[in-house]
DNA sequence: GTAGCAAAACGAACTAGTTCGTTCGGTATA
DNA sequence: TATACCGAACGAACTAGTTCGTTTTGCTAC
């Protein structure tokens, strides 16, 4: 995140400090309470920050809004790219890890969702691009022969992300969240999203 | 839904009409604008009723998210009980029809997740009696061998539900939703589902 | 049928608080 | 001096929720 702190022997000089620590205020903020829900007074304040500078840095609410989901979409895919290991089972799992440990980005992704296209441009190359990204990878495991030849890469690249992201969308886990999962629990989904996955990749005999 | 109007020879005299409406309209508002984006005036305008009668029936904003909360999720639940099937495909099938046709229901549930536990109070217990059921169902069809019983029933029933939603929430198919799925590709789609579906549970040789 | 009544509803104004976005005087720094 | 910034304030629009006088409606009794 912060890599370039530490380059060269020059002094931390980060590049406009106010605008990152704003950017960062913001994400926590949206991810928390969506567009309409935020608020911009809390959002300079946990900066920092005064609003003026807010306001000398993004036009509106919605266009910090935008920065932040496409902030939240490079690091979600640079993250998902690293950790993507060989096969797509490992790959779930990965993305499963990131969902439990930074459920911001899902969360972010919602929000953006929900409140959608009037308000929000998303950055739709990004999305696009990395979406692409992946199809490609699913194809080429199909040619390698881990993965059944005969699913539509699209479909299969969607399938795998609903079967990660199950526990975060289905009601009765998400809405009665009095108790979240323990780390037990946490550890057994994770192997049922790797197995599930398993098995829809599994090459007819 | 309005069976009751033909009850007896009776006029039609529906219970409290003016609610309806305006639980009717708020059901509109808040799957299109979530609970922080609603507006009450525009609840009421679009139930042609007046915001005292909005209020002499329900007491906050957040009352009425929690009602038209509880209508989704009632309503939802006998549909996906009445067009269950027999088998797990065929109930994802059917859950993948009713999110395809109905969309407003699955996005009031993402609504209500994301703004979450401080505002709203939603009726756990309906929402965990139906999720109950639903395993019970689970527990039954493995008992009956059609589906592998090594699953944690628990953990199906959230996978078919990620399966079923997964076009609603990974990132390229909802946020790039500038153009929407022709009919042909929901067919496709749903197609995805159930065979998805038939390999998780898929006993083992 | 019509007179009377009470609940339901309208509608328009009003309160009080919030919220976005702007402005401006003052401070530190390079 | 110029740039980045703070902090405090401000305006204008918006929004949840309230109030109240008037009208409509359903029902009952005469």
């Amino acid at each position: 995140m912060n890599t370039d702190e530490f380059r060269s022997g020059l002094p931390p000089k980060e590049p406009e400090p106010t605008r990152q620590r704003i950017l960062e205020a913001a994400r926590v903020e949206f991810a928390a309470h969506g567009l309409a829900g935020a608020r911009i007074d809390r959002i300079a304040r946990n900066a920092s920050a005064s609003k003026e500078r807010l306001y000398a840095y993004y036009r509106h609410k919605a266009e910090l809004f935008s920065a932040v989901l496409e902030l939240n979409l490079i690091e979600f895919a640079n993250s998902v790219i690293q950790n993507a290991g060989e096969t797509l089972p490992e790959f779930a799992g990965a993305l499963y890890d990131h969902a439990v440990t930074h459920p911001e980005y899902l969360r972010m992704i919602d929000w953006a969702n929900l409140e959608g296209q009037e308000a929000i441009n998303p950055p739709l190359t990004l999305i696009n691009d990395f979406h692409a990204e992946r199809v490609r990878g699913v194809i080429a495991l199909q040619r390698a022969g881990s993965v059944d030849p005969s699913w539509d890469p699209d479909h299969l690249n969607a399938l795998v992300f609903g079967i990660v992201s199950c526990w975060i969308h289905e009601p009765a886990s998400a809405l009665a969240a009095d108790r979240e999962p323990d780390e037990e629990a946490i550890i057994a989904r994770r192997a049922s999203v790797v197995r599930a996955v398993e098995r829809l990749i599994a090459p007819a005999p």
